[in-house]
DNA sequence: ACGCACATGTCCGAAAACGGCTAGTCGGCC
DNA sequence: GGCCGACTAGCCGTTTTCGGACATGTGCGT
């Protein structure tokens, strides 16, 4: 499936995004990842109406107008990844799960490390929130971004959650 | 055709060489290997233009002043080896090929190991490259003249063809 | 004709290394 | 006594590495 891309300004730096007609399929910070995707590009310079949507929505989502994203997405990865990938996307605006709370959610509890590669492994940044995950210490943990965007990320959500009166 | 001997002290150690008036006929590391050449040699001690003129062009090429050889070479052996010995003349100095690469310039894909011993019978190593074929994996592969001086020419090689310009 | 030895290359399974972690232990240090 | 950091040993999916079996064409000896 051939797709287009596209490099946009964040308050989180320069993002990578690959869309094709039908579905987003890359958000990424680092060109060197791109590779073990495995996508097909269309020629440098096109677009599309998904690669617009979305970049409409990472807009909306930055100036604090959208907690949800609402597009179609085509991920490529492992059973497994899958799994954790979609259990990703449960976690609520905002909040945070650790690692093991993540682990245990996918009915694997044993798998912390894996599901920490895992969540690395994410093709789609921001859109599914791998950002949400933490180390049950409190620490951060990793993040592909570089964790001043991950707490950059958890920081505006959770201001934006306190205004809307679910916070202390 | 008799032909006369010596060896003389190279960068890589000593090797033999051996000439006729007419031709060089060989050029080795092992005495052992001679025989099987089934050479007729003059009386010890004599010598020839032809001897003269092979060693004076190995010591430009060891100083690095000399890519290519202009002797006339008097080769023995089977079609499919002479077959071999020519297209390895055709590796350009400081490039490598793989012995598959070999195989197929030489129309038989098929024939990669057949290659590798035709390589090893190579008689006048150096004048014809021999060394400048490695394997796919990136590794060197064997050398009649041992590893280490397999990777001493190809080092040599390299060096001279960055200075000139080809190289990164 | 036949068998065998190779200056190789490919494939596949097993084993080891590698992480966006955690719980438990052990020393320093207030 | 408590808190904190550094270290260890488990944990588990993925990736990388490694080794052996097999295919293959030619030359040489029987």
């Amino acid at each position: 499936m051939k797709c287009y891309r596209k490099t946009i300004a964040t308050p989180v730096g320069e993002i990578i995004l690959a869309a094709s007609e039908q579905a987003v399929m890359a958000l990424l910070w680092n060109r060197e990842d791109l590779p073990r995707l495995g996508l097909e590009f269309a020629p440098a310079g096109g677009t599309c109406d998904m690669l617009q949507r979305a970049e409409i929505q990472l807009g909306e989502y930055f100036r604090g107008s959208r907690k949800r994203f609402d597009l179609p997405l085509e991920l490529r990865g492992t059973a497994f990844q899958r799994k954790v990938w979609a259990e990703l996307e449960k976690i609520p605006f905002g909040a945070t799960w650790s690692y093991r709370e993540l682990a245990e959610r996918i009915g694997n509890p044993g798998a912390v490390r894996a599901v920490g590669t895992a969540n690395g492994r994410n093709p789609v940044c921001i859109l599914i929130p791998c950002h949400r995950v933490v180390r049950v210490s409190g620490d951060l943990g990793g993040y592909a971004g570089g964790l001043e965007n991950k707490a950059f990320l958890l920081e505006l959500e959770k201001e934006l959650d306190t205004v809307t009166g679910k916070g202390p």
